[in-house]
DNA sequence: AACTACTTTCTACAGATGTAGAATGCAGGC
DNA sequence: GCCTGCATTCTACATCTGTAGAAAGTAGTT
């Protein structure tokens, strides 16, 4: 069966994001200059964040002229899909239409959104 | 702006879902007479459950006969839509499409899902 | 009144999470 | 060699979560 991969805390994940967009191996400072809009984490804390994830088996981290470097061990790819997959399954019993339609009505997503993700379905069905 | 709601832990959730499904006022046997079969909690830990869901604001309880009895507070469809816009925020930037597509690959739902969500965005679509 | 069975409330404790100061390691300048 | 500054690792601590035993309240039985 597929990896059991464990939900993340939003400190982490956020953290995680950071290195799945950069795409390559990055080092704490780039961490620290991405999150510095959004999140006011002193580098300790966010270090702290990133022996987690080591622990946890997220990133691996290597030495590079005296400082760490960390690389995505689990993908994004697979992150999401395994959460959304828990997510629709907890929460509306698996029926995709039941989450769709909350989010329409609490407007979280609008018509413009539900053109497009036809779109995506027509494509997907006729073999794309 | 609209009520801030917090995430729950799993086990408050399971909680909750019971009381919700109820649709009315429900004693503890109830709830532990529902949850037998899919967890294996001892009375104890599910009145920590409700002790914290009450804390928490999820529920109120009152007392009757001597025994306490749970109404949801916060609805369910009001959860569902908190917990629903931020999941596809946090781990999609809010693209629906992201999502529905990342469920495809992974086979958390097949062809027939997409159908039956076709089928609604139209509905939608032409008013009603 | 004492015992029993059950419900509820208290207390407890380990592990997870948010957050960061203290201590340590090390390179460059004086 | 010593000081300074920055990266990293340790240590710490409050709160949250999972889980439940201990203690207390209460109604019925003998």
């Amino acid at each position: 069966m597929a990896k059991q991969i464990r939900r993340l805390p939003d400190s982490e994940l956020e953290i995680m994001k950071i290195i799945w967009e950069a795409g390559k191996p990055v080092h704490t400072a780039y961490i620290c200059e991405e999150l510095k809009d959004k999140k006011d984490w002193k580098p300790t804390s966010v270090l702290t964040f990133l022996a987690r994830l080591t622990e946890k088996g997220f990133i691996s981290s290597r030495r590079e002229k005296k400082m760490n470097v960390y690389s995505a061990v689990i993908e994004e790819r697979e992150y999401l899909e395994a959460e959304s997959k828990s997510f629709l399954d907890k929460l509306y019993g698996n029926s995709l239409t039941s989450f769709v339609s909350s989010l329409f009505n609490s407007n979280a997503i609008d018509e413009s959104d539900l053109k497009e993700l036809r779109t995506f379905i027509d494509k997907l069905s006729k073999g794309e």
